[in-house]
DNA sequence: TCAATATTTCTTGAATTGTTGAGATATGCA
DNA sequence: TGCATATCTCAACAATTCAAGAAATATTGA
């Protein structure tokens, strides 16, 4: 991943209905979500939930799919894995010491 | 870990500044660096570097400590964790599929 | 073709955030 | 005490971003 892919999807997050359409879609897993039933659970009207899931979109974070009448929103798991391989990429230098600072999301390859 | 919290360290990190910083800093590992030495690996003049290391630190991403007339910054790693728990708490709802959705990254505690 | 559903696009105004450069504070040493 | 180093604080300006509502587009079924 590159710094201006990583910075993209960071901004994308860094907003309260992106956070929560984000976190309802990684429940949603696999299956993913209509854009109006996304939007309901973050509390946004169609319109801003149409806006905030194409900025999802355009970082590259969630991908979308139209299905009949309804667009289904499903989270691209491979990007936000590599969004958390790049923040600990390297992580203490190869060495890690101590305390298990490259523990929680570790993953050599992203 | 609170939305809100999620929201700053998100909002801190969506800079290229201090992504770099945090990415210095996670190479870094326990030694942690001087405020001098990441805002040079960050391409910041000391003024600014100092700007941003104070809103990394206000996220809670970072922790200073002042050593003689250097101020030494570190990750803190708990709080990198957890951040990315929050991205992908109940992944898929608990029932991971085909994929390794929940892979990268899980750690339920968090 | 016509009506209904689901989603997106557009426009305007308000708020937040980043940058720059100078000046201020704290520490160490002679 | 006086100087040099390391870092932080402050104020004005520019740029980006979010919210709200109306209108437009695409799909489905009668």
């Amino acid at each position: 991943m590159e710094e201006s892919q990583a910075l993209k999807s960071l901004s994308a997050l860094s907003d309260a209905t992106r956070l929560r359409m984000l976190r309802f879609l990684v429940t949603a897993g696999e299956d993913g979500a209509p854009a109006g039933s996304i939007g309901e659970h973050a509390g946004a009207a169609p319109s801003r939930a149409s806006f905030h899931l194409a900025a999802l979109a355009q970082a590259g974070l969630v991908v979308p799919e139209r299905v009949s009448r309804q667009i289904i929103y499903r989270v691209d798991f491979d990007a936000l894995g590599g969004l958390m391989g790049y923040l600990i990429e390297d992580c203490c230098g190869g060495h890690p010491t101590v305390r298990a600072c490259c523990g929680p999301a570790k993953r050599t390859g992203a």
